[in-house]
DNA sequence: TGAATAGGTTAGCGCACGCTAACGCATTTT
DNA sequence: AAAATGCGTTAGCGTGCGCTAACCTATTCA
C-alpha cells in the first residue's frame, strides 16, 4: 500500500493519527479506544509507520507511537497539491455568488 | 461506499474531480484521458454523483458532468475538520524548531 | 524462576473494490 | 430507415483490505 491517500481514508487509522496528535501513546491504549482487536490496530500502527507518518521507540515492555511531524507535513503537501487552484477558484467564486 | 474519504481515496476519482474543475465535461472526454474502459469511468462518475461531489445533465447524446460547488465545499470541510488543532499545532511546532 | 503483561507475526476468512465484457437504450447522422 | 455514437447497467472476475484467532518473543512482577 504506503500511498498516503489509501492510508489516510481508513477511519481507524484516521483515529489513531489524530490520537496522537496530541502526544506518544502505547499500542493498548490506544487499542482501548476502538472496538477492533489489539492485533488490527497494530496492523494499523505498522502501516502507518510504512507510510511515515507515524514513528516508533520502545520503552520497557511499552511500545510508544508518536506522529512523525516530516510524515505530517507531506499528508498537509498532499491536501494542498489535489487542493488545486482551479477547485479553490470554483469554491471562492461559488461563496461570492452564492454570498455565504 | 459514499463515505468522502473512501471516494477521494482512488486516484482515478480524484483525477476526475480535478478534470472536472475546470468545466464541464463529456463522459468520453473524460474516459479519453485513462487507461481504463469508459465503464470504468462512468461508474466512477457514478460514484462522485452518489457522494454529492459531481452533477450531471443531460444535452443530446452527451451527458455532461460538472463539480457540484456544495460537494467540494464539503470535501474542503471534511479536510479542515481532520486537520485538528493538534496536528496543525504539532506541525507549526516542528517548523519553528527546524526553523525552515 | 514462574506467571503475567505488551506487542509483533502469520494464516485464513469474508467482503468490497476496480475493472472488463456484453448488452440495451436514446439520440444523432447518413 | 438504417447505421453509428454516447452512455448507463449488469454479471462476473481477480485482488487486496480489515479483521480475528492463535502463536511467539521480550520484559516485568511475584
Amino acid at each position: 500500500m504506503s500511498d498516503l491517500w489509501e492510508v489516510i481514508s481508513d477511519p481507524h487509522r484516521r483515529a489513531l493519527v489524530q490520537l496522537l496528535a496530541d502526544g506518544e501513546k502505547s499500542v493498548s491504549a490506544l487499542a482501548a479506544r476502538f472496538p477492533v482487536s489489539r492485533s488490527a490496530i497494530s496492523q494499523h500502527l505498522l502501516l502507518l509507520v510504512e507510510a511515515g507518518l507515524v514513528t516508533a521507540r520502545k520503552e520497557g515492555r511499552n511500545r510508544l507511537y508518536r506522529l512523525h511531524d516530516a510524515g505530517a507535513l507531506r499528508l498537509q503537501k498532499m491536501f494542498d497539491t489535489f487542493w488545486s487552484n482551479e477547485l479553490d477558484l470554483l469554491l471562492t467564486e461559488a461563496k461570492h455568488i452564492h454570498d455565504n
